[in-house]
RNA sequence: CGGGGCGUGGCUCAGCCUGGUUAGAGCGCCUGGUUCGGGACCAGGAGGUCGGUGGUUCAAAUCCACUCGCCCCGACCA
């Protein structure tokens, strides 16, 4: 391609708009432009890179048995209805009706109409298993689109689906997603995690999430070098800091202190002159079932909302009213504590396990309770609760963690029956009895290893794109295009790329060259052949974008040398 | 939905507080010429209902009210 033929629109700065690296990279490479929140123009240099990434993805679906499909974007109310997330789904989903007046919605995700269509037309053992996917256009009605193309209303995602007749069916369709997803992302250059997820309040089984290591992330993961421990942060467990001061070694009844408006963690232990690890920290939660629950944990931590989920087994939950703790507890928040309460179940963390003489508050305003013993004073059962913390040390080995923000680019998980039974996908099995099919789902988000791989490799000259997802594999740039030497040898050079098939682009425009360097650092493109003072001893330069390493090379086999490492990259 | 910020040529921004001729700058763009290894130079030129509506005023980019849009923090995120 013709650069001067081209639509990329650079731009000189950054715009005042965008805040992460991505954001900023891709609209100042003439990637993307916005249309609105959350809602972006893909330009041709975007549309290539995406274009490679499905590429990618779908020689790796195909070759674990996948079989690609293309359902509509806009659904019936129906099936979303029949599955019961209609109402789920909440003010996420883009409702719309049409001019009779039917409800309709814009797909978030495909195992409805997937299931819909297998019970349709699956009927026998025989039949299964199946893997089906599809890469489509998901709409989300996103509270809060932010960071670029990273947090969206619309975007691509492939989707599949797998059905299988038996758990260990499902085990199968599961690992040979695992693997795709390794594949299609090693093959898209990009360096990512994964980790064990949270499977949801819906009783999924198995799940894991593939994750970037970006600043621009959302999602926290907690890894551990040296084992290749890696959780997110909803499920992580470690080792927590020692706490900071030993308790009183004596068998101490429980005793009142004065602690007139101290309410905070912080603010009694500064008073008593203790550490907040010596204090117990109190939590009042009640369930959307309306079930209060206090959660008892060391002073310096934090509650983990899909810990308390699993150990209370609820969904959604918030903090209880102060009223109700008046009622409970017949004190304010910032003085309570467990002793004497019996009107509602009391969960202590794990880290509070063989600690003794604790303080923690007196249910009276302006009282504390030192020497507070479980066990002695009050009784509770021990959940994991707390959430990871910075300095926690893995909870096998003690060794260092690390508390990581990351994106999400992929995620495999074991469905299990939810939609089989809510929609009633069931085949004959060999006894001829009607079987329910078991389940796995798994996407991606390719826009969003467009994404990482630019938060991942971008510096402060621009984008340095992986060669296999790059929108062009090799630029060439003529330092003066208008000497006619110069213009004959470019367009042997680039008459030879074409004919191997390279994917190049020719900056053909009659600029200065410190311009078109800028560009082609710019929007990424891996190598570039510079045809420039050398050219008349027969000399000309390739540099790699990624660490701007340059190479002398003659022209006769610039070409060759170029395209030997665009193999070698795409081989990998 | 709560809190904060912003909206002035394609981009980045100044001007607004303290209202007063033809609304500015840099970059980009167009024409001609000179240049040609890291965002060149000279000369000439085009381009703006100051987000919108209403109000105050002799007079509004500037003050007031409402409204729309965008960004950030939080809430939210199968």
């Amino acid at each position: 391609m013709l650069w001067s033929r081209l639509f990329i629109p650079t731009l000189r700065e950054n715009p005042a708009e965008a805040e992460v690296i991505s954001h900023q990279m891709l609209l100042r490479a003439g990637y993307i432009r916005a249309l609105g929140a959350g809602i972006y123009n893909y330009l041709p240099l975007a549309q290539r890179s995406l274009n490679k990434i499905q590429a990618i993805i779908r020689e790796e679906m195909d070759a674990i048995g996948g079989q690609e499909f293309y359902l509509p974007a806009l659904n019936p109310a129906e099936v979303w209805q029949e599955s019961g997330r209609w109402d789920v789904m909440g003010d996420n989903m883009f409702r719309l009706k049409d001019r009779y007046g039917r409800a309709l919605c814009l797909g978030m995700t495909h195992e409805e109409v997937m299931t819909f269509i297998a019970r349709g037309e699956v009927r026998s053992y025989k039949q299964l298993p199946q893997i089906w996917y599809q890469i489509q256009t998901k709409f989300r009605d996103e509270p809060r689109p932010k960071s670029g193309l990273l947090r969206v209303r619309q975007f691509i995602m492939k989707d599949s689906y797998s059905f299988d007749l038996a758990p260990e069916g499902l085990d199968v369709a599961y690992e040979k997603h695992r693997v795709a997803y390794c594949r299609i992302f090693d093959r898209c250059g990009l360096e990512y995690v994964t980790v064990e997820a949270h499977s949801g309040a819906m009783g999924g089984s198995q799940s894991q999430e593939f994750m970037v290591k970006t600043t621009a992330g959302e999602d926290y993961v907690v890894i551990s070098k040296d084992t290749g421990y890696a959780a997110n942060l909803e499920k992580a467990t470690s080792r927590p800091v020692p706490p900071a001061e030993p308790d009183p070694d004596a068998d101490l009844a429980p005793e009142e202190v004065h602690t007139p408006n101290q309410k905070t963690i912080d603010e009694v232990a500064a008073f008593l002159k203790i550490a907040p690890t010596s204090l117990m920290k109190s939590v009042v939660v009640v369930t959307e079932d309306e079930r209060p629950f206090l959660c008892l944990l060391r002073g310096d931590h934090q509650l983990s909302e899909t810990k308390f989920q699993t150990a209370a087994h609820c969904g959604e939950f918030r903090p209880a009213h102060p009223e109700e703790i008046r009622t409970w507890f017949g004190a304010d928040p910032g003085s309570l504590g467990p002793v004497g309460i019996t009107a509602l179940p009391i969960l202590i963390d794990e880290a509070l396990r063989g600690r003794k003489n604790m303080v923690t508050g007196a249910n009276k305003d302006d009282y504390h309770l030192r020497n507070v013993t479980l066990g002695e004073d009050f009784q509770a059962t021990f959940h994991d609760l707390r959430q990871v913390a910075e300095g926690d040390t893995d909870i096998d080995t003690g060794g260092p963690l690390e508390i990581a923000k990351t994106v999400e680019i992929g995620h495999i998980f074991k469905l299990g029956y939810k939609y089989s039974h809510s929609m009633g996908l069931n085949v004959l099995n060999h006894d001829g009895v009607e079987t329910p099919v078991i389940m796995g789902s798994y996407g991606i988000g390719v826009e969003r290893v467009l994404c990482a791989a630019v938060e991942l490799y971008s510096d402060a000259n621009g984008i340095s794109m992986p060669v296999t997802i790059a929108p062009f594999e090799v630029v060439i740039t003529p330092v003066k295009i208008s000497d006619p030497v110069v213009r004959e040898a470019a367009d042997k050079i680039y008459a030879d790329f074409k004919s191997r098939g390279i994917d190049v682009l020719f900056d053909d425009r009659d600029m200065s060259p410190g311009v078109k360097f800028k560009d082609a650092d710019l929007i990424g493109i891996p190598y570039r052949v510079t045809l420039g003072k050398k050219l008349g001893e027969g000399i000309v330069e390739v540099v790699e974008r990624r660490g701007n390493v340059k190479h002398e090379v003659p022209v006769a086999e610039a070409v060759a040398w170029v395209a030997d490492r665009v193999a070698a990259a795409k081989s990998k």
